[in-house]
RNA sequence: GGGCCAUUAGCUCAGUGGUAGAGCAGGUGACUUUUAAUCACUUGGUCGGGGGUUCGAAUCCCUCAUGGCUCACCA
């Protein structure tokens, strides 16, 4: 049983439907017709005006549109009606005189905002010389029986300007089915994370790398230091974990002969919820044989610069109050330089951890006295560096002890050959000269446990399997992650993850 | 999880202790080239839920829910 119970709108609607029927016509009819998109049937006016020669009268061209409408305008004996597709919209022009009583009557009293309607006729231009089709058919595709909040709007020099959209964001998101049916913005949204989706694929595949696909329920989940969900197999009365990162499957796969190997997929993560967090998020990773991660930095540095120019047409991108060029070559820094640049320590000075949190707290910042060495130094990074940059840059070179999968910089215990890069503020992806020594390995693994102790849900167990791979012999490779909605974020412009994602993640609300 | 703010008609919003409002949408009517069409009349509300203070609460207090911003957390 449905909870709906239909409001005085809803229950005009019902009466119009049944008011379609009674004149015979199906409100959800199995079949349509369409000749022409919206955009198709304005295109063809253009193109036979002009063609046209001087004295020549335009030909007749009938064309059947169908869509959504969104604008209804009674003037007595015509009724302007604007219907949409996904091409965009087409005006109909609905007279009395070329319907006829019964026709027209219907059109005009049954009809409401958001009804899917088919309407045939020829193409022409209005005095106001809006392309228009002069109906003389119609028929009822789909009776809206709930009212969209749909907004009017105005176009002025080429832009759209809407009053009093629908625009409740909790709403918005909730149904976003009526965001999108209503702001045709928000749709322009999903199909540029389509797009760039495309040209992310188009990229890897030729630099030979080989998309794949691993599991998203794993018995051991690792690759992070992330809290996982878990589920259960019933049958196989089997624990698991809905992955946090693709990292060691993927690896494994260098093991078995592929050089070049990338993953784009769902990874989930059981942590707060903010403007740049979502607990399901598109992730991106690849491992290249033979690459260090100075190869790492190249290829994305070109990656992201081809993605924006084939999303946006241009390398350099706006994004809130910034204007950020993506074009290589990016800023590199050290960690090491980027601290003293923004928060005027320099962390090698103080080699132990209770000394860099005092050091810490001299310059008004927090430090958690149960934090480690490793941690202070990225939360020097988290609050003093990375608000600051907005241009791309590659931060290099990581403390070791929150960097378990990354090679060790030789003379140089504390530090590993690792990159973060950042662009508009945020923290966009991490990549390694990944580590392919499984008994170094298998002791960063013991050092995390330690790290972890006090919470076991960060500290995962060993991943004897992936050591064992590892034993058979992993060729140098170069490793890196990627938010793709971030991505996204800055490509569209959207301050908040929730505007790049679908169906963001929301509480529960109890009607 | 903490702090601050928000929640009023289908939508967008006014209303800060004294009879719940506007615009749009809806309804009725007028108008045969309109476009935020226009004009006249008009329907519509458990003011997020619950509790309290008060003669009287949309308004003040408490609490719960949801959302936003923010802090914490998230190698």
């Amino acid at each position: 049983m449905s909870n709906w119970q239909p409001n005085a709108l809803e229950s005009r609607r019902i009466e119009k439907m049944e008011a379609l029927r009674a004149a015979g016509m199906d409100p959800f009819p199995l079949r349509a017709e369409r000749t022409h998109t919206a955009q198709q049937a304005i295109h063809l006016l253009e193109k036979s005006e002009a063609d046209l020669n001087d004295g020549d009268t335009l030909p007749d061209m009938k064309v059947t549109v169908t869509g959504r409408i969104v604008s209804f305008r009674d003037k007595g004996k015509i009724v302007f009606a604007h219907i949409e597709d996904e091409s965009g919209r087409i005006q109909l022009f609905v007279r009395l005189n070329n319907l006829g009583q019964e026709s027209y009557e219907l059109f005009k009293k049954q009809l409401d905002l958001g009804d899917f309607v088919q309407a045939t006729g020829l193409i022409f231009r209005t005095r106001m010389g809006e392309p228009s089709v002069n109906v003389t058919t119609w028929k009822i595709l789909s009776k809206a029986l709930s009212p969209l909040p749909v907004a009017k709007e105005q176009e002025v020099d080429g832009e759209v300007v809407r009053y009093s959209a629908f625009s409740d964001v909790e709403e918005r998101y909730r149904q976003r089915y009526a965001d999108l049916a209503v702001n045709r913005e928000v749709r322009d949204v999903f199909r540029a994370r389509a797009k760039m989706m495309t040209a992310i694929r188009q990229f890897f595949d030729s630099n030979d790398f080989l998309e794949v696909e691993t599991p998203v329920l794993q018995p051991i989940y690792g690759g992070a230091a992330a809290r996982p969900f878990s589920t259960h197999h019933n049958q196989l009365k089997q624990e698991l974990f809905l992955r946090i990162s693709f990292e060691l499957y993927l690896k494994r796969l260098l093991v078995g002969g592929y050089e070049r190997v990338y993953e784009i997929g769902r990874d989930f993560r059981n942590e707060g919820v903010s403007f740049k967090h979502n607990p399901e998020f598109t992730q991106l990773e690849f491992y290249a044989a033979y690459w260090d991660y100075y190869d790492v930095m190249d290829f994305t540095e070109r990656m992201i610069a081809h993605t924006a120019e084939t999303v946006t047409g241009s390398s350099t991108i706006v994004f809130g109050d910034h204007t950020i060029n993506l074009a290589p070559p990016w800023t590199r820094m050290t960690l090491r330089e980027a601290i003293k640049k923004y928060a005027e320590i320099d962390y090698v000075e103080y080699p132990d951890a209770a000394e860099l949190a005092t050091a810490i707290k001299k310059i008004g910042g927090q430090a958690s006295p149960s934090a480690s060495w490793g941690k202070l130094v990225d939360g020097l990074l988290g609050d003093y560096v990375e608000p600051n940059l907005i241009q791309p840059a590659f931060i290099t070179e990581y403390p070791r002890d929150i960097s378990p999968f990354a090679k060790k910089i030789p003379n140089d215990p504390a530090h590993v050959e690792r990159f973060e890069f950042f662009i508009g503020g945020m923290e966009m992806g991490n990549a390694f000269t990944e580590l392919n020594d499984p008994l170094d390995q298998e002791q960063r693994f013991l050092d995390l446990q330690t790290l972890y102790k006090a919470d076991e849900d960060l500290n995962n167990p060993i991943d004897d399997d992936y050591l064992r791979a590892m034993r058979y012999g992993m060729p140098p490779n170069g490793g890196f992650g990627m938010g793709i909605d971030r991505l996204i974020m800055l490509l569209a412009d959207k301050s908040t993850i929730r505007e790049v994602l679908l169906y963001p993640h929301l509480r529960e609300k109890i009607e």
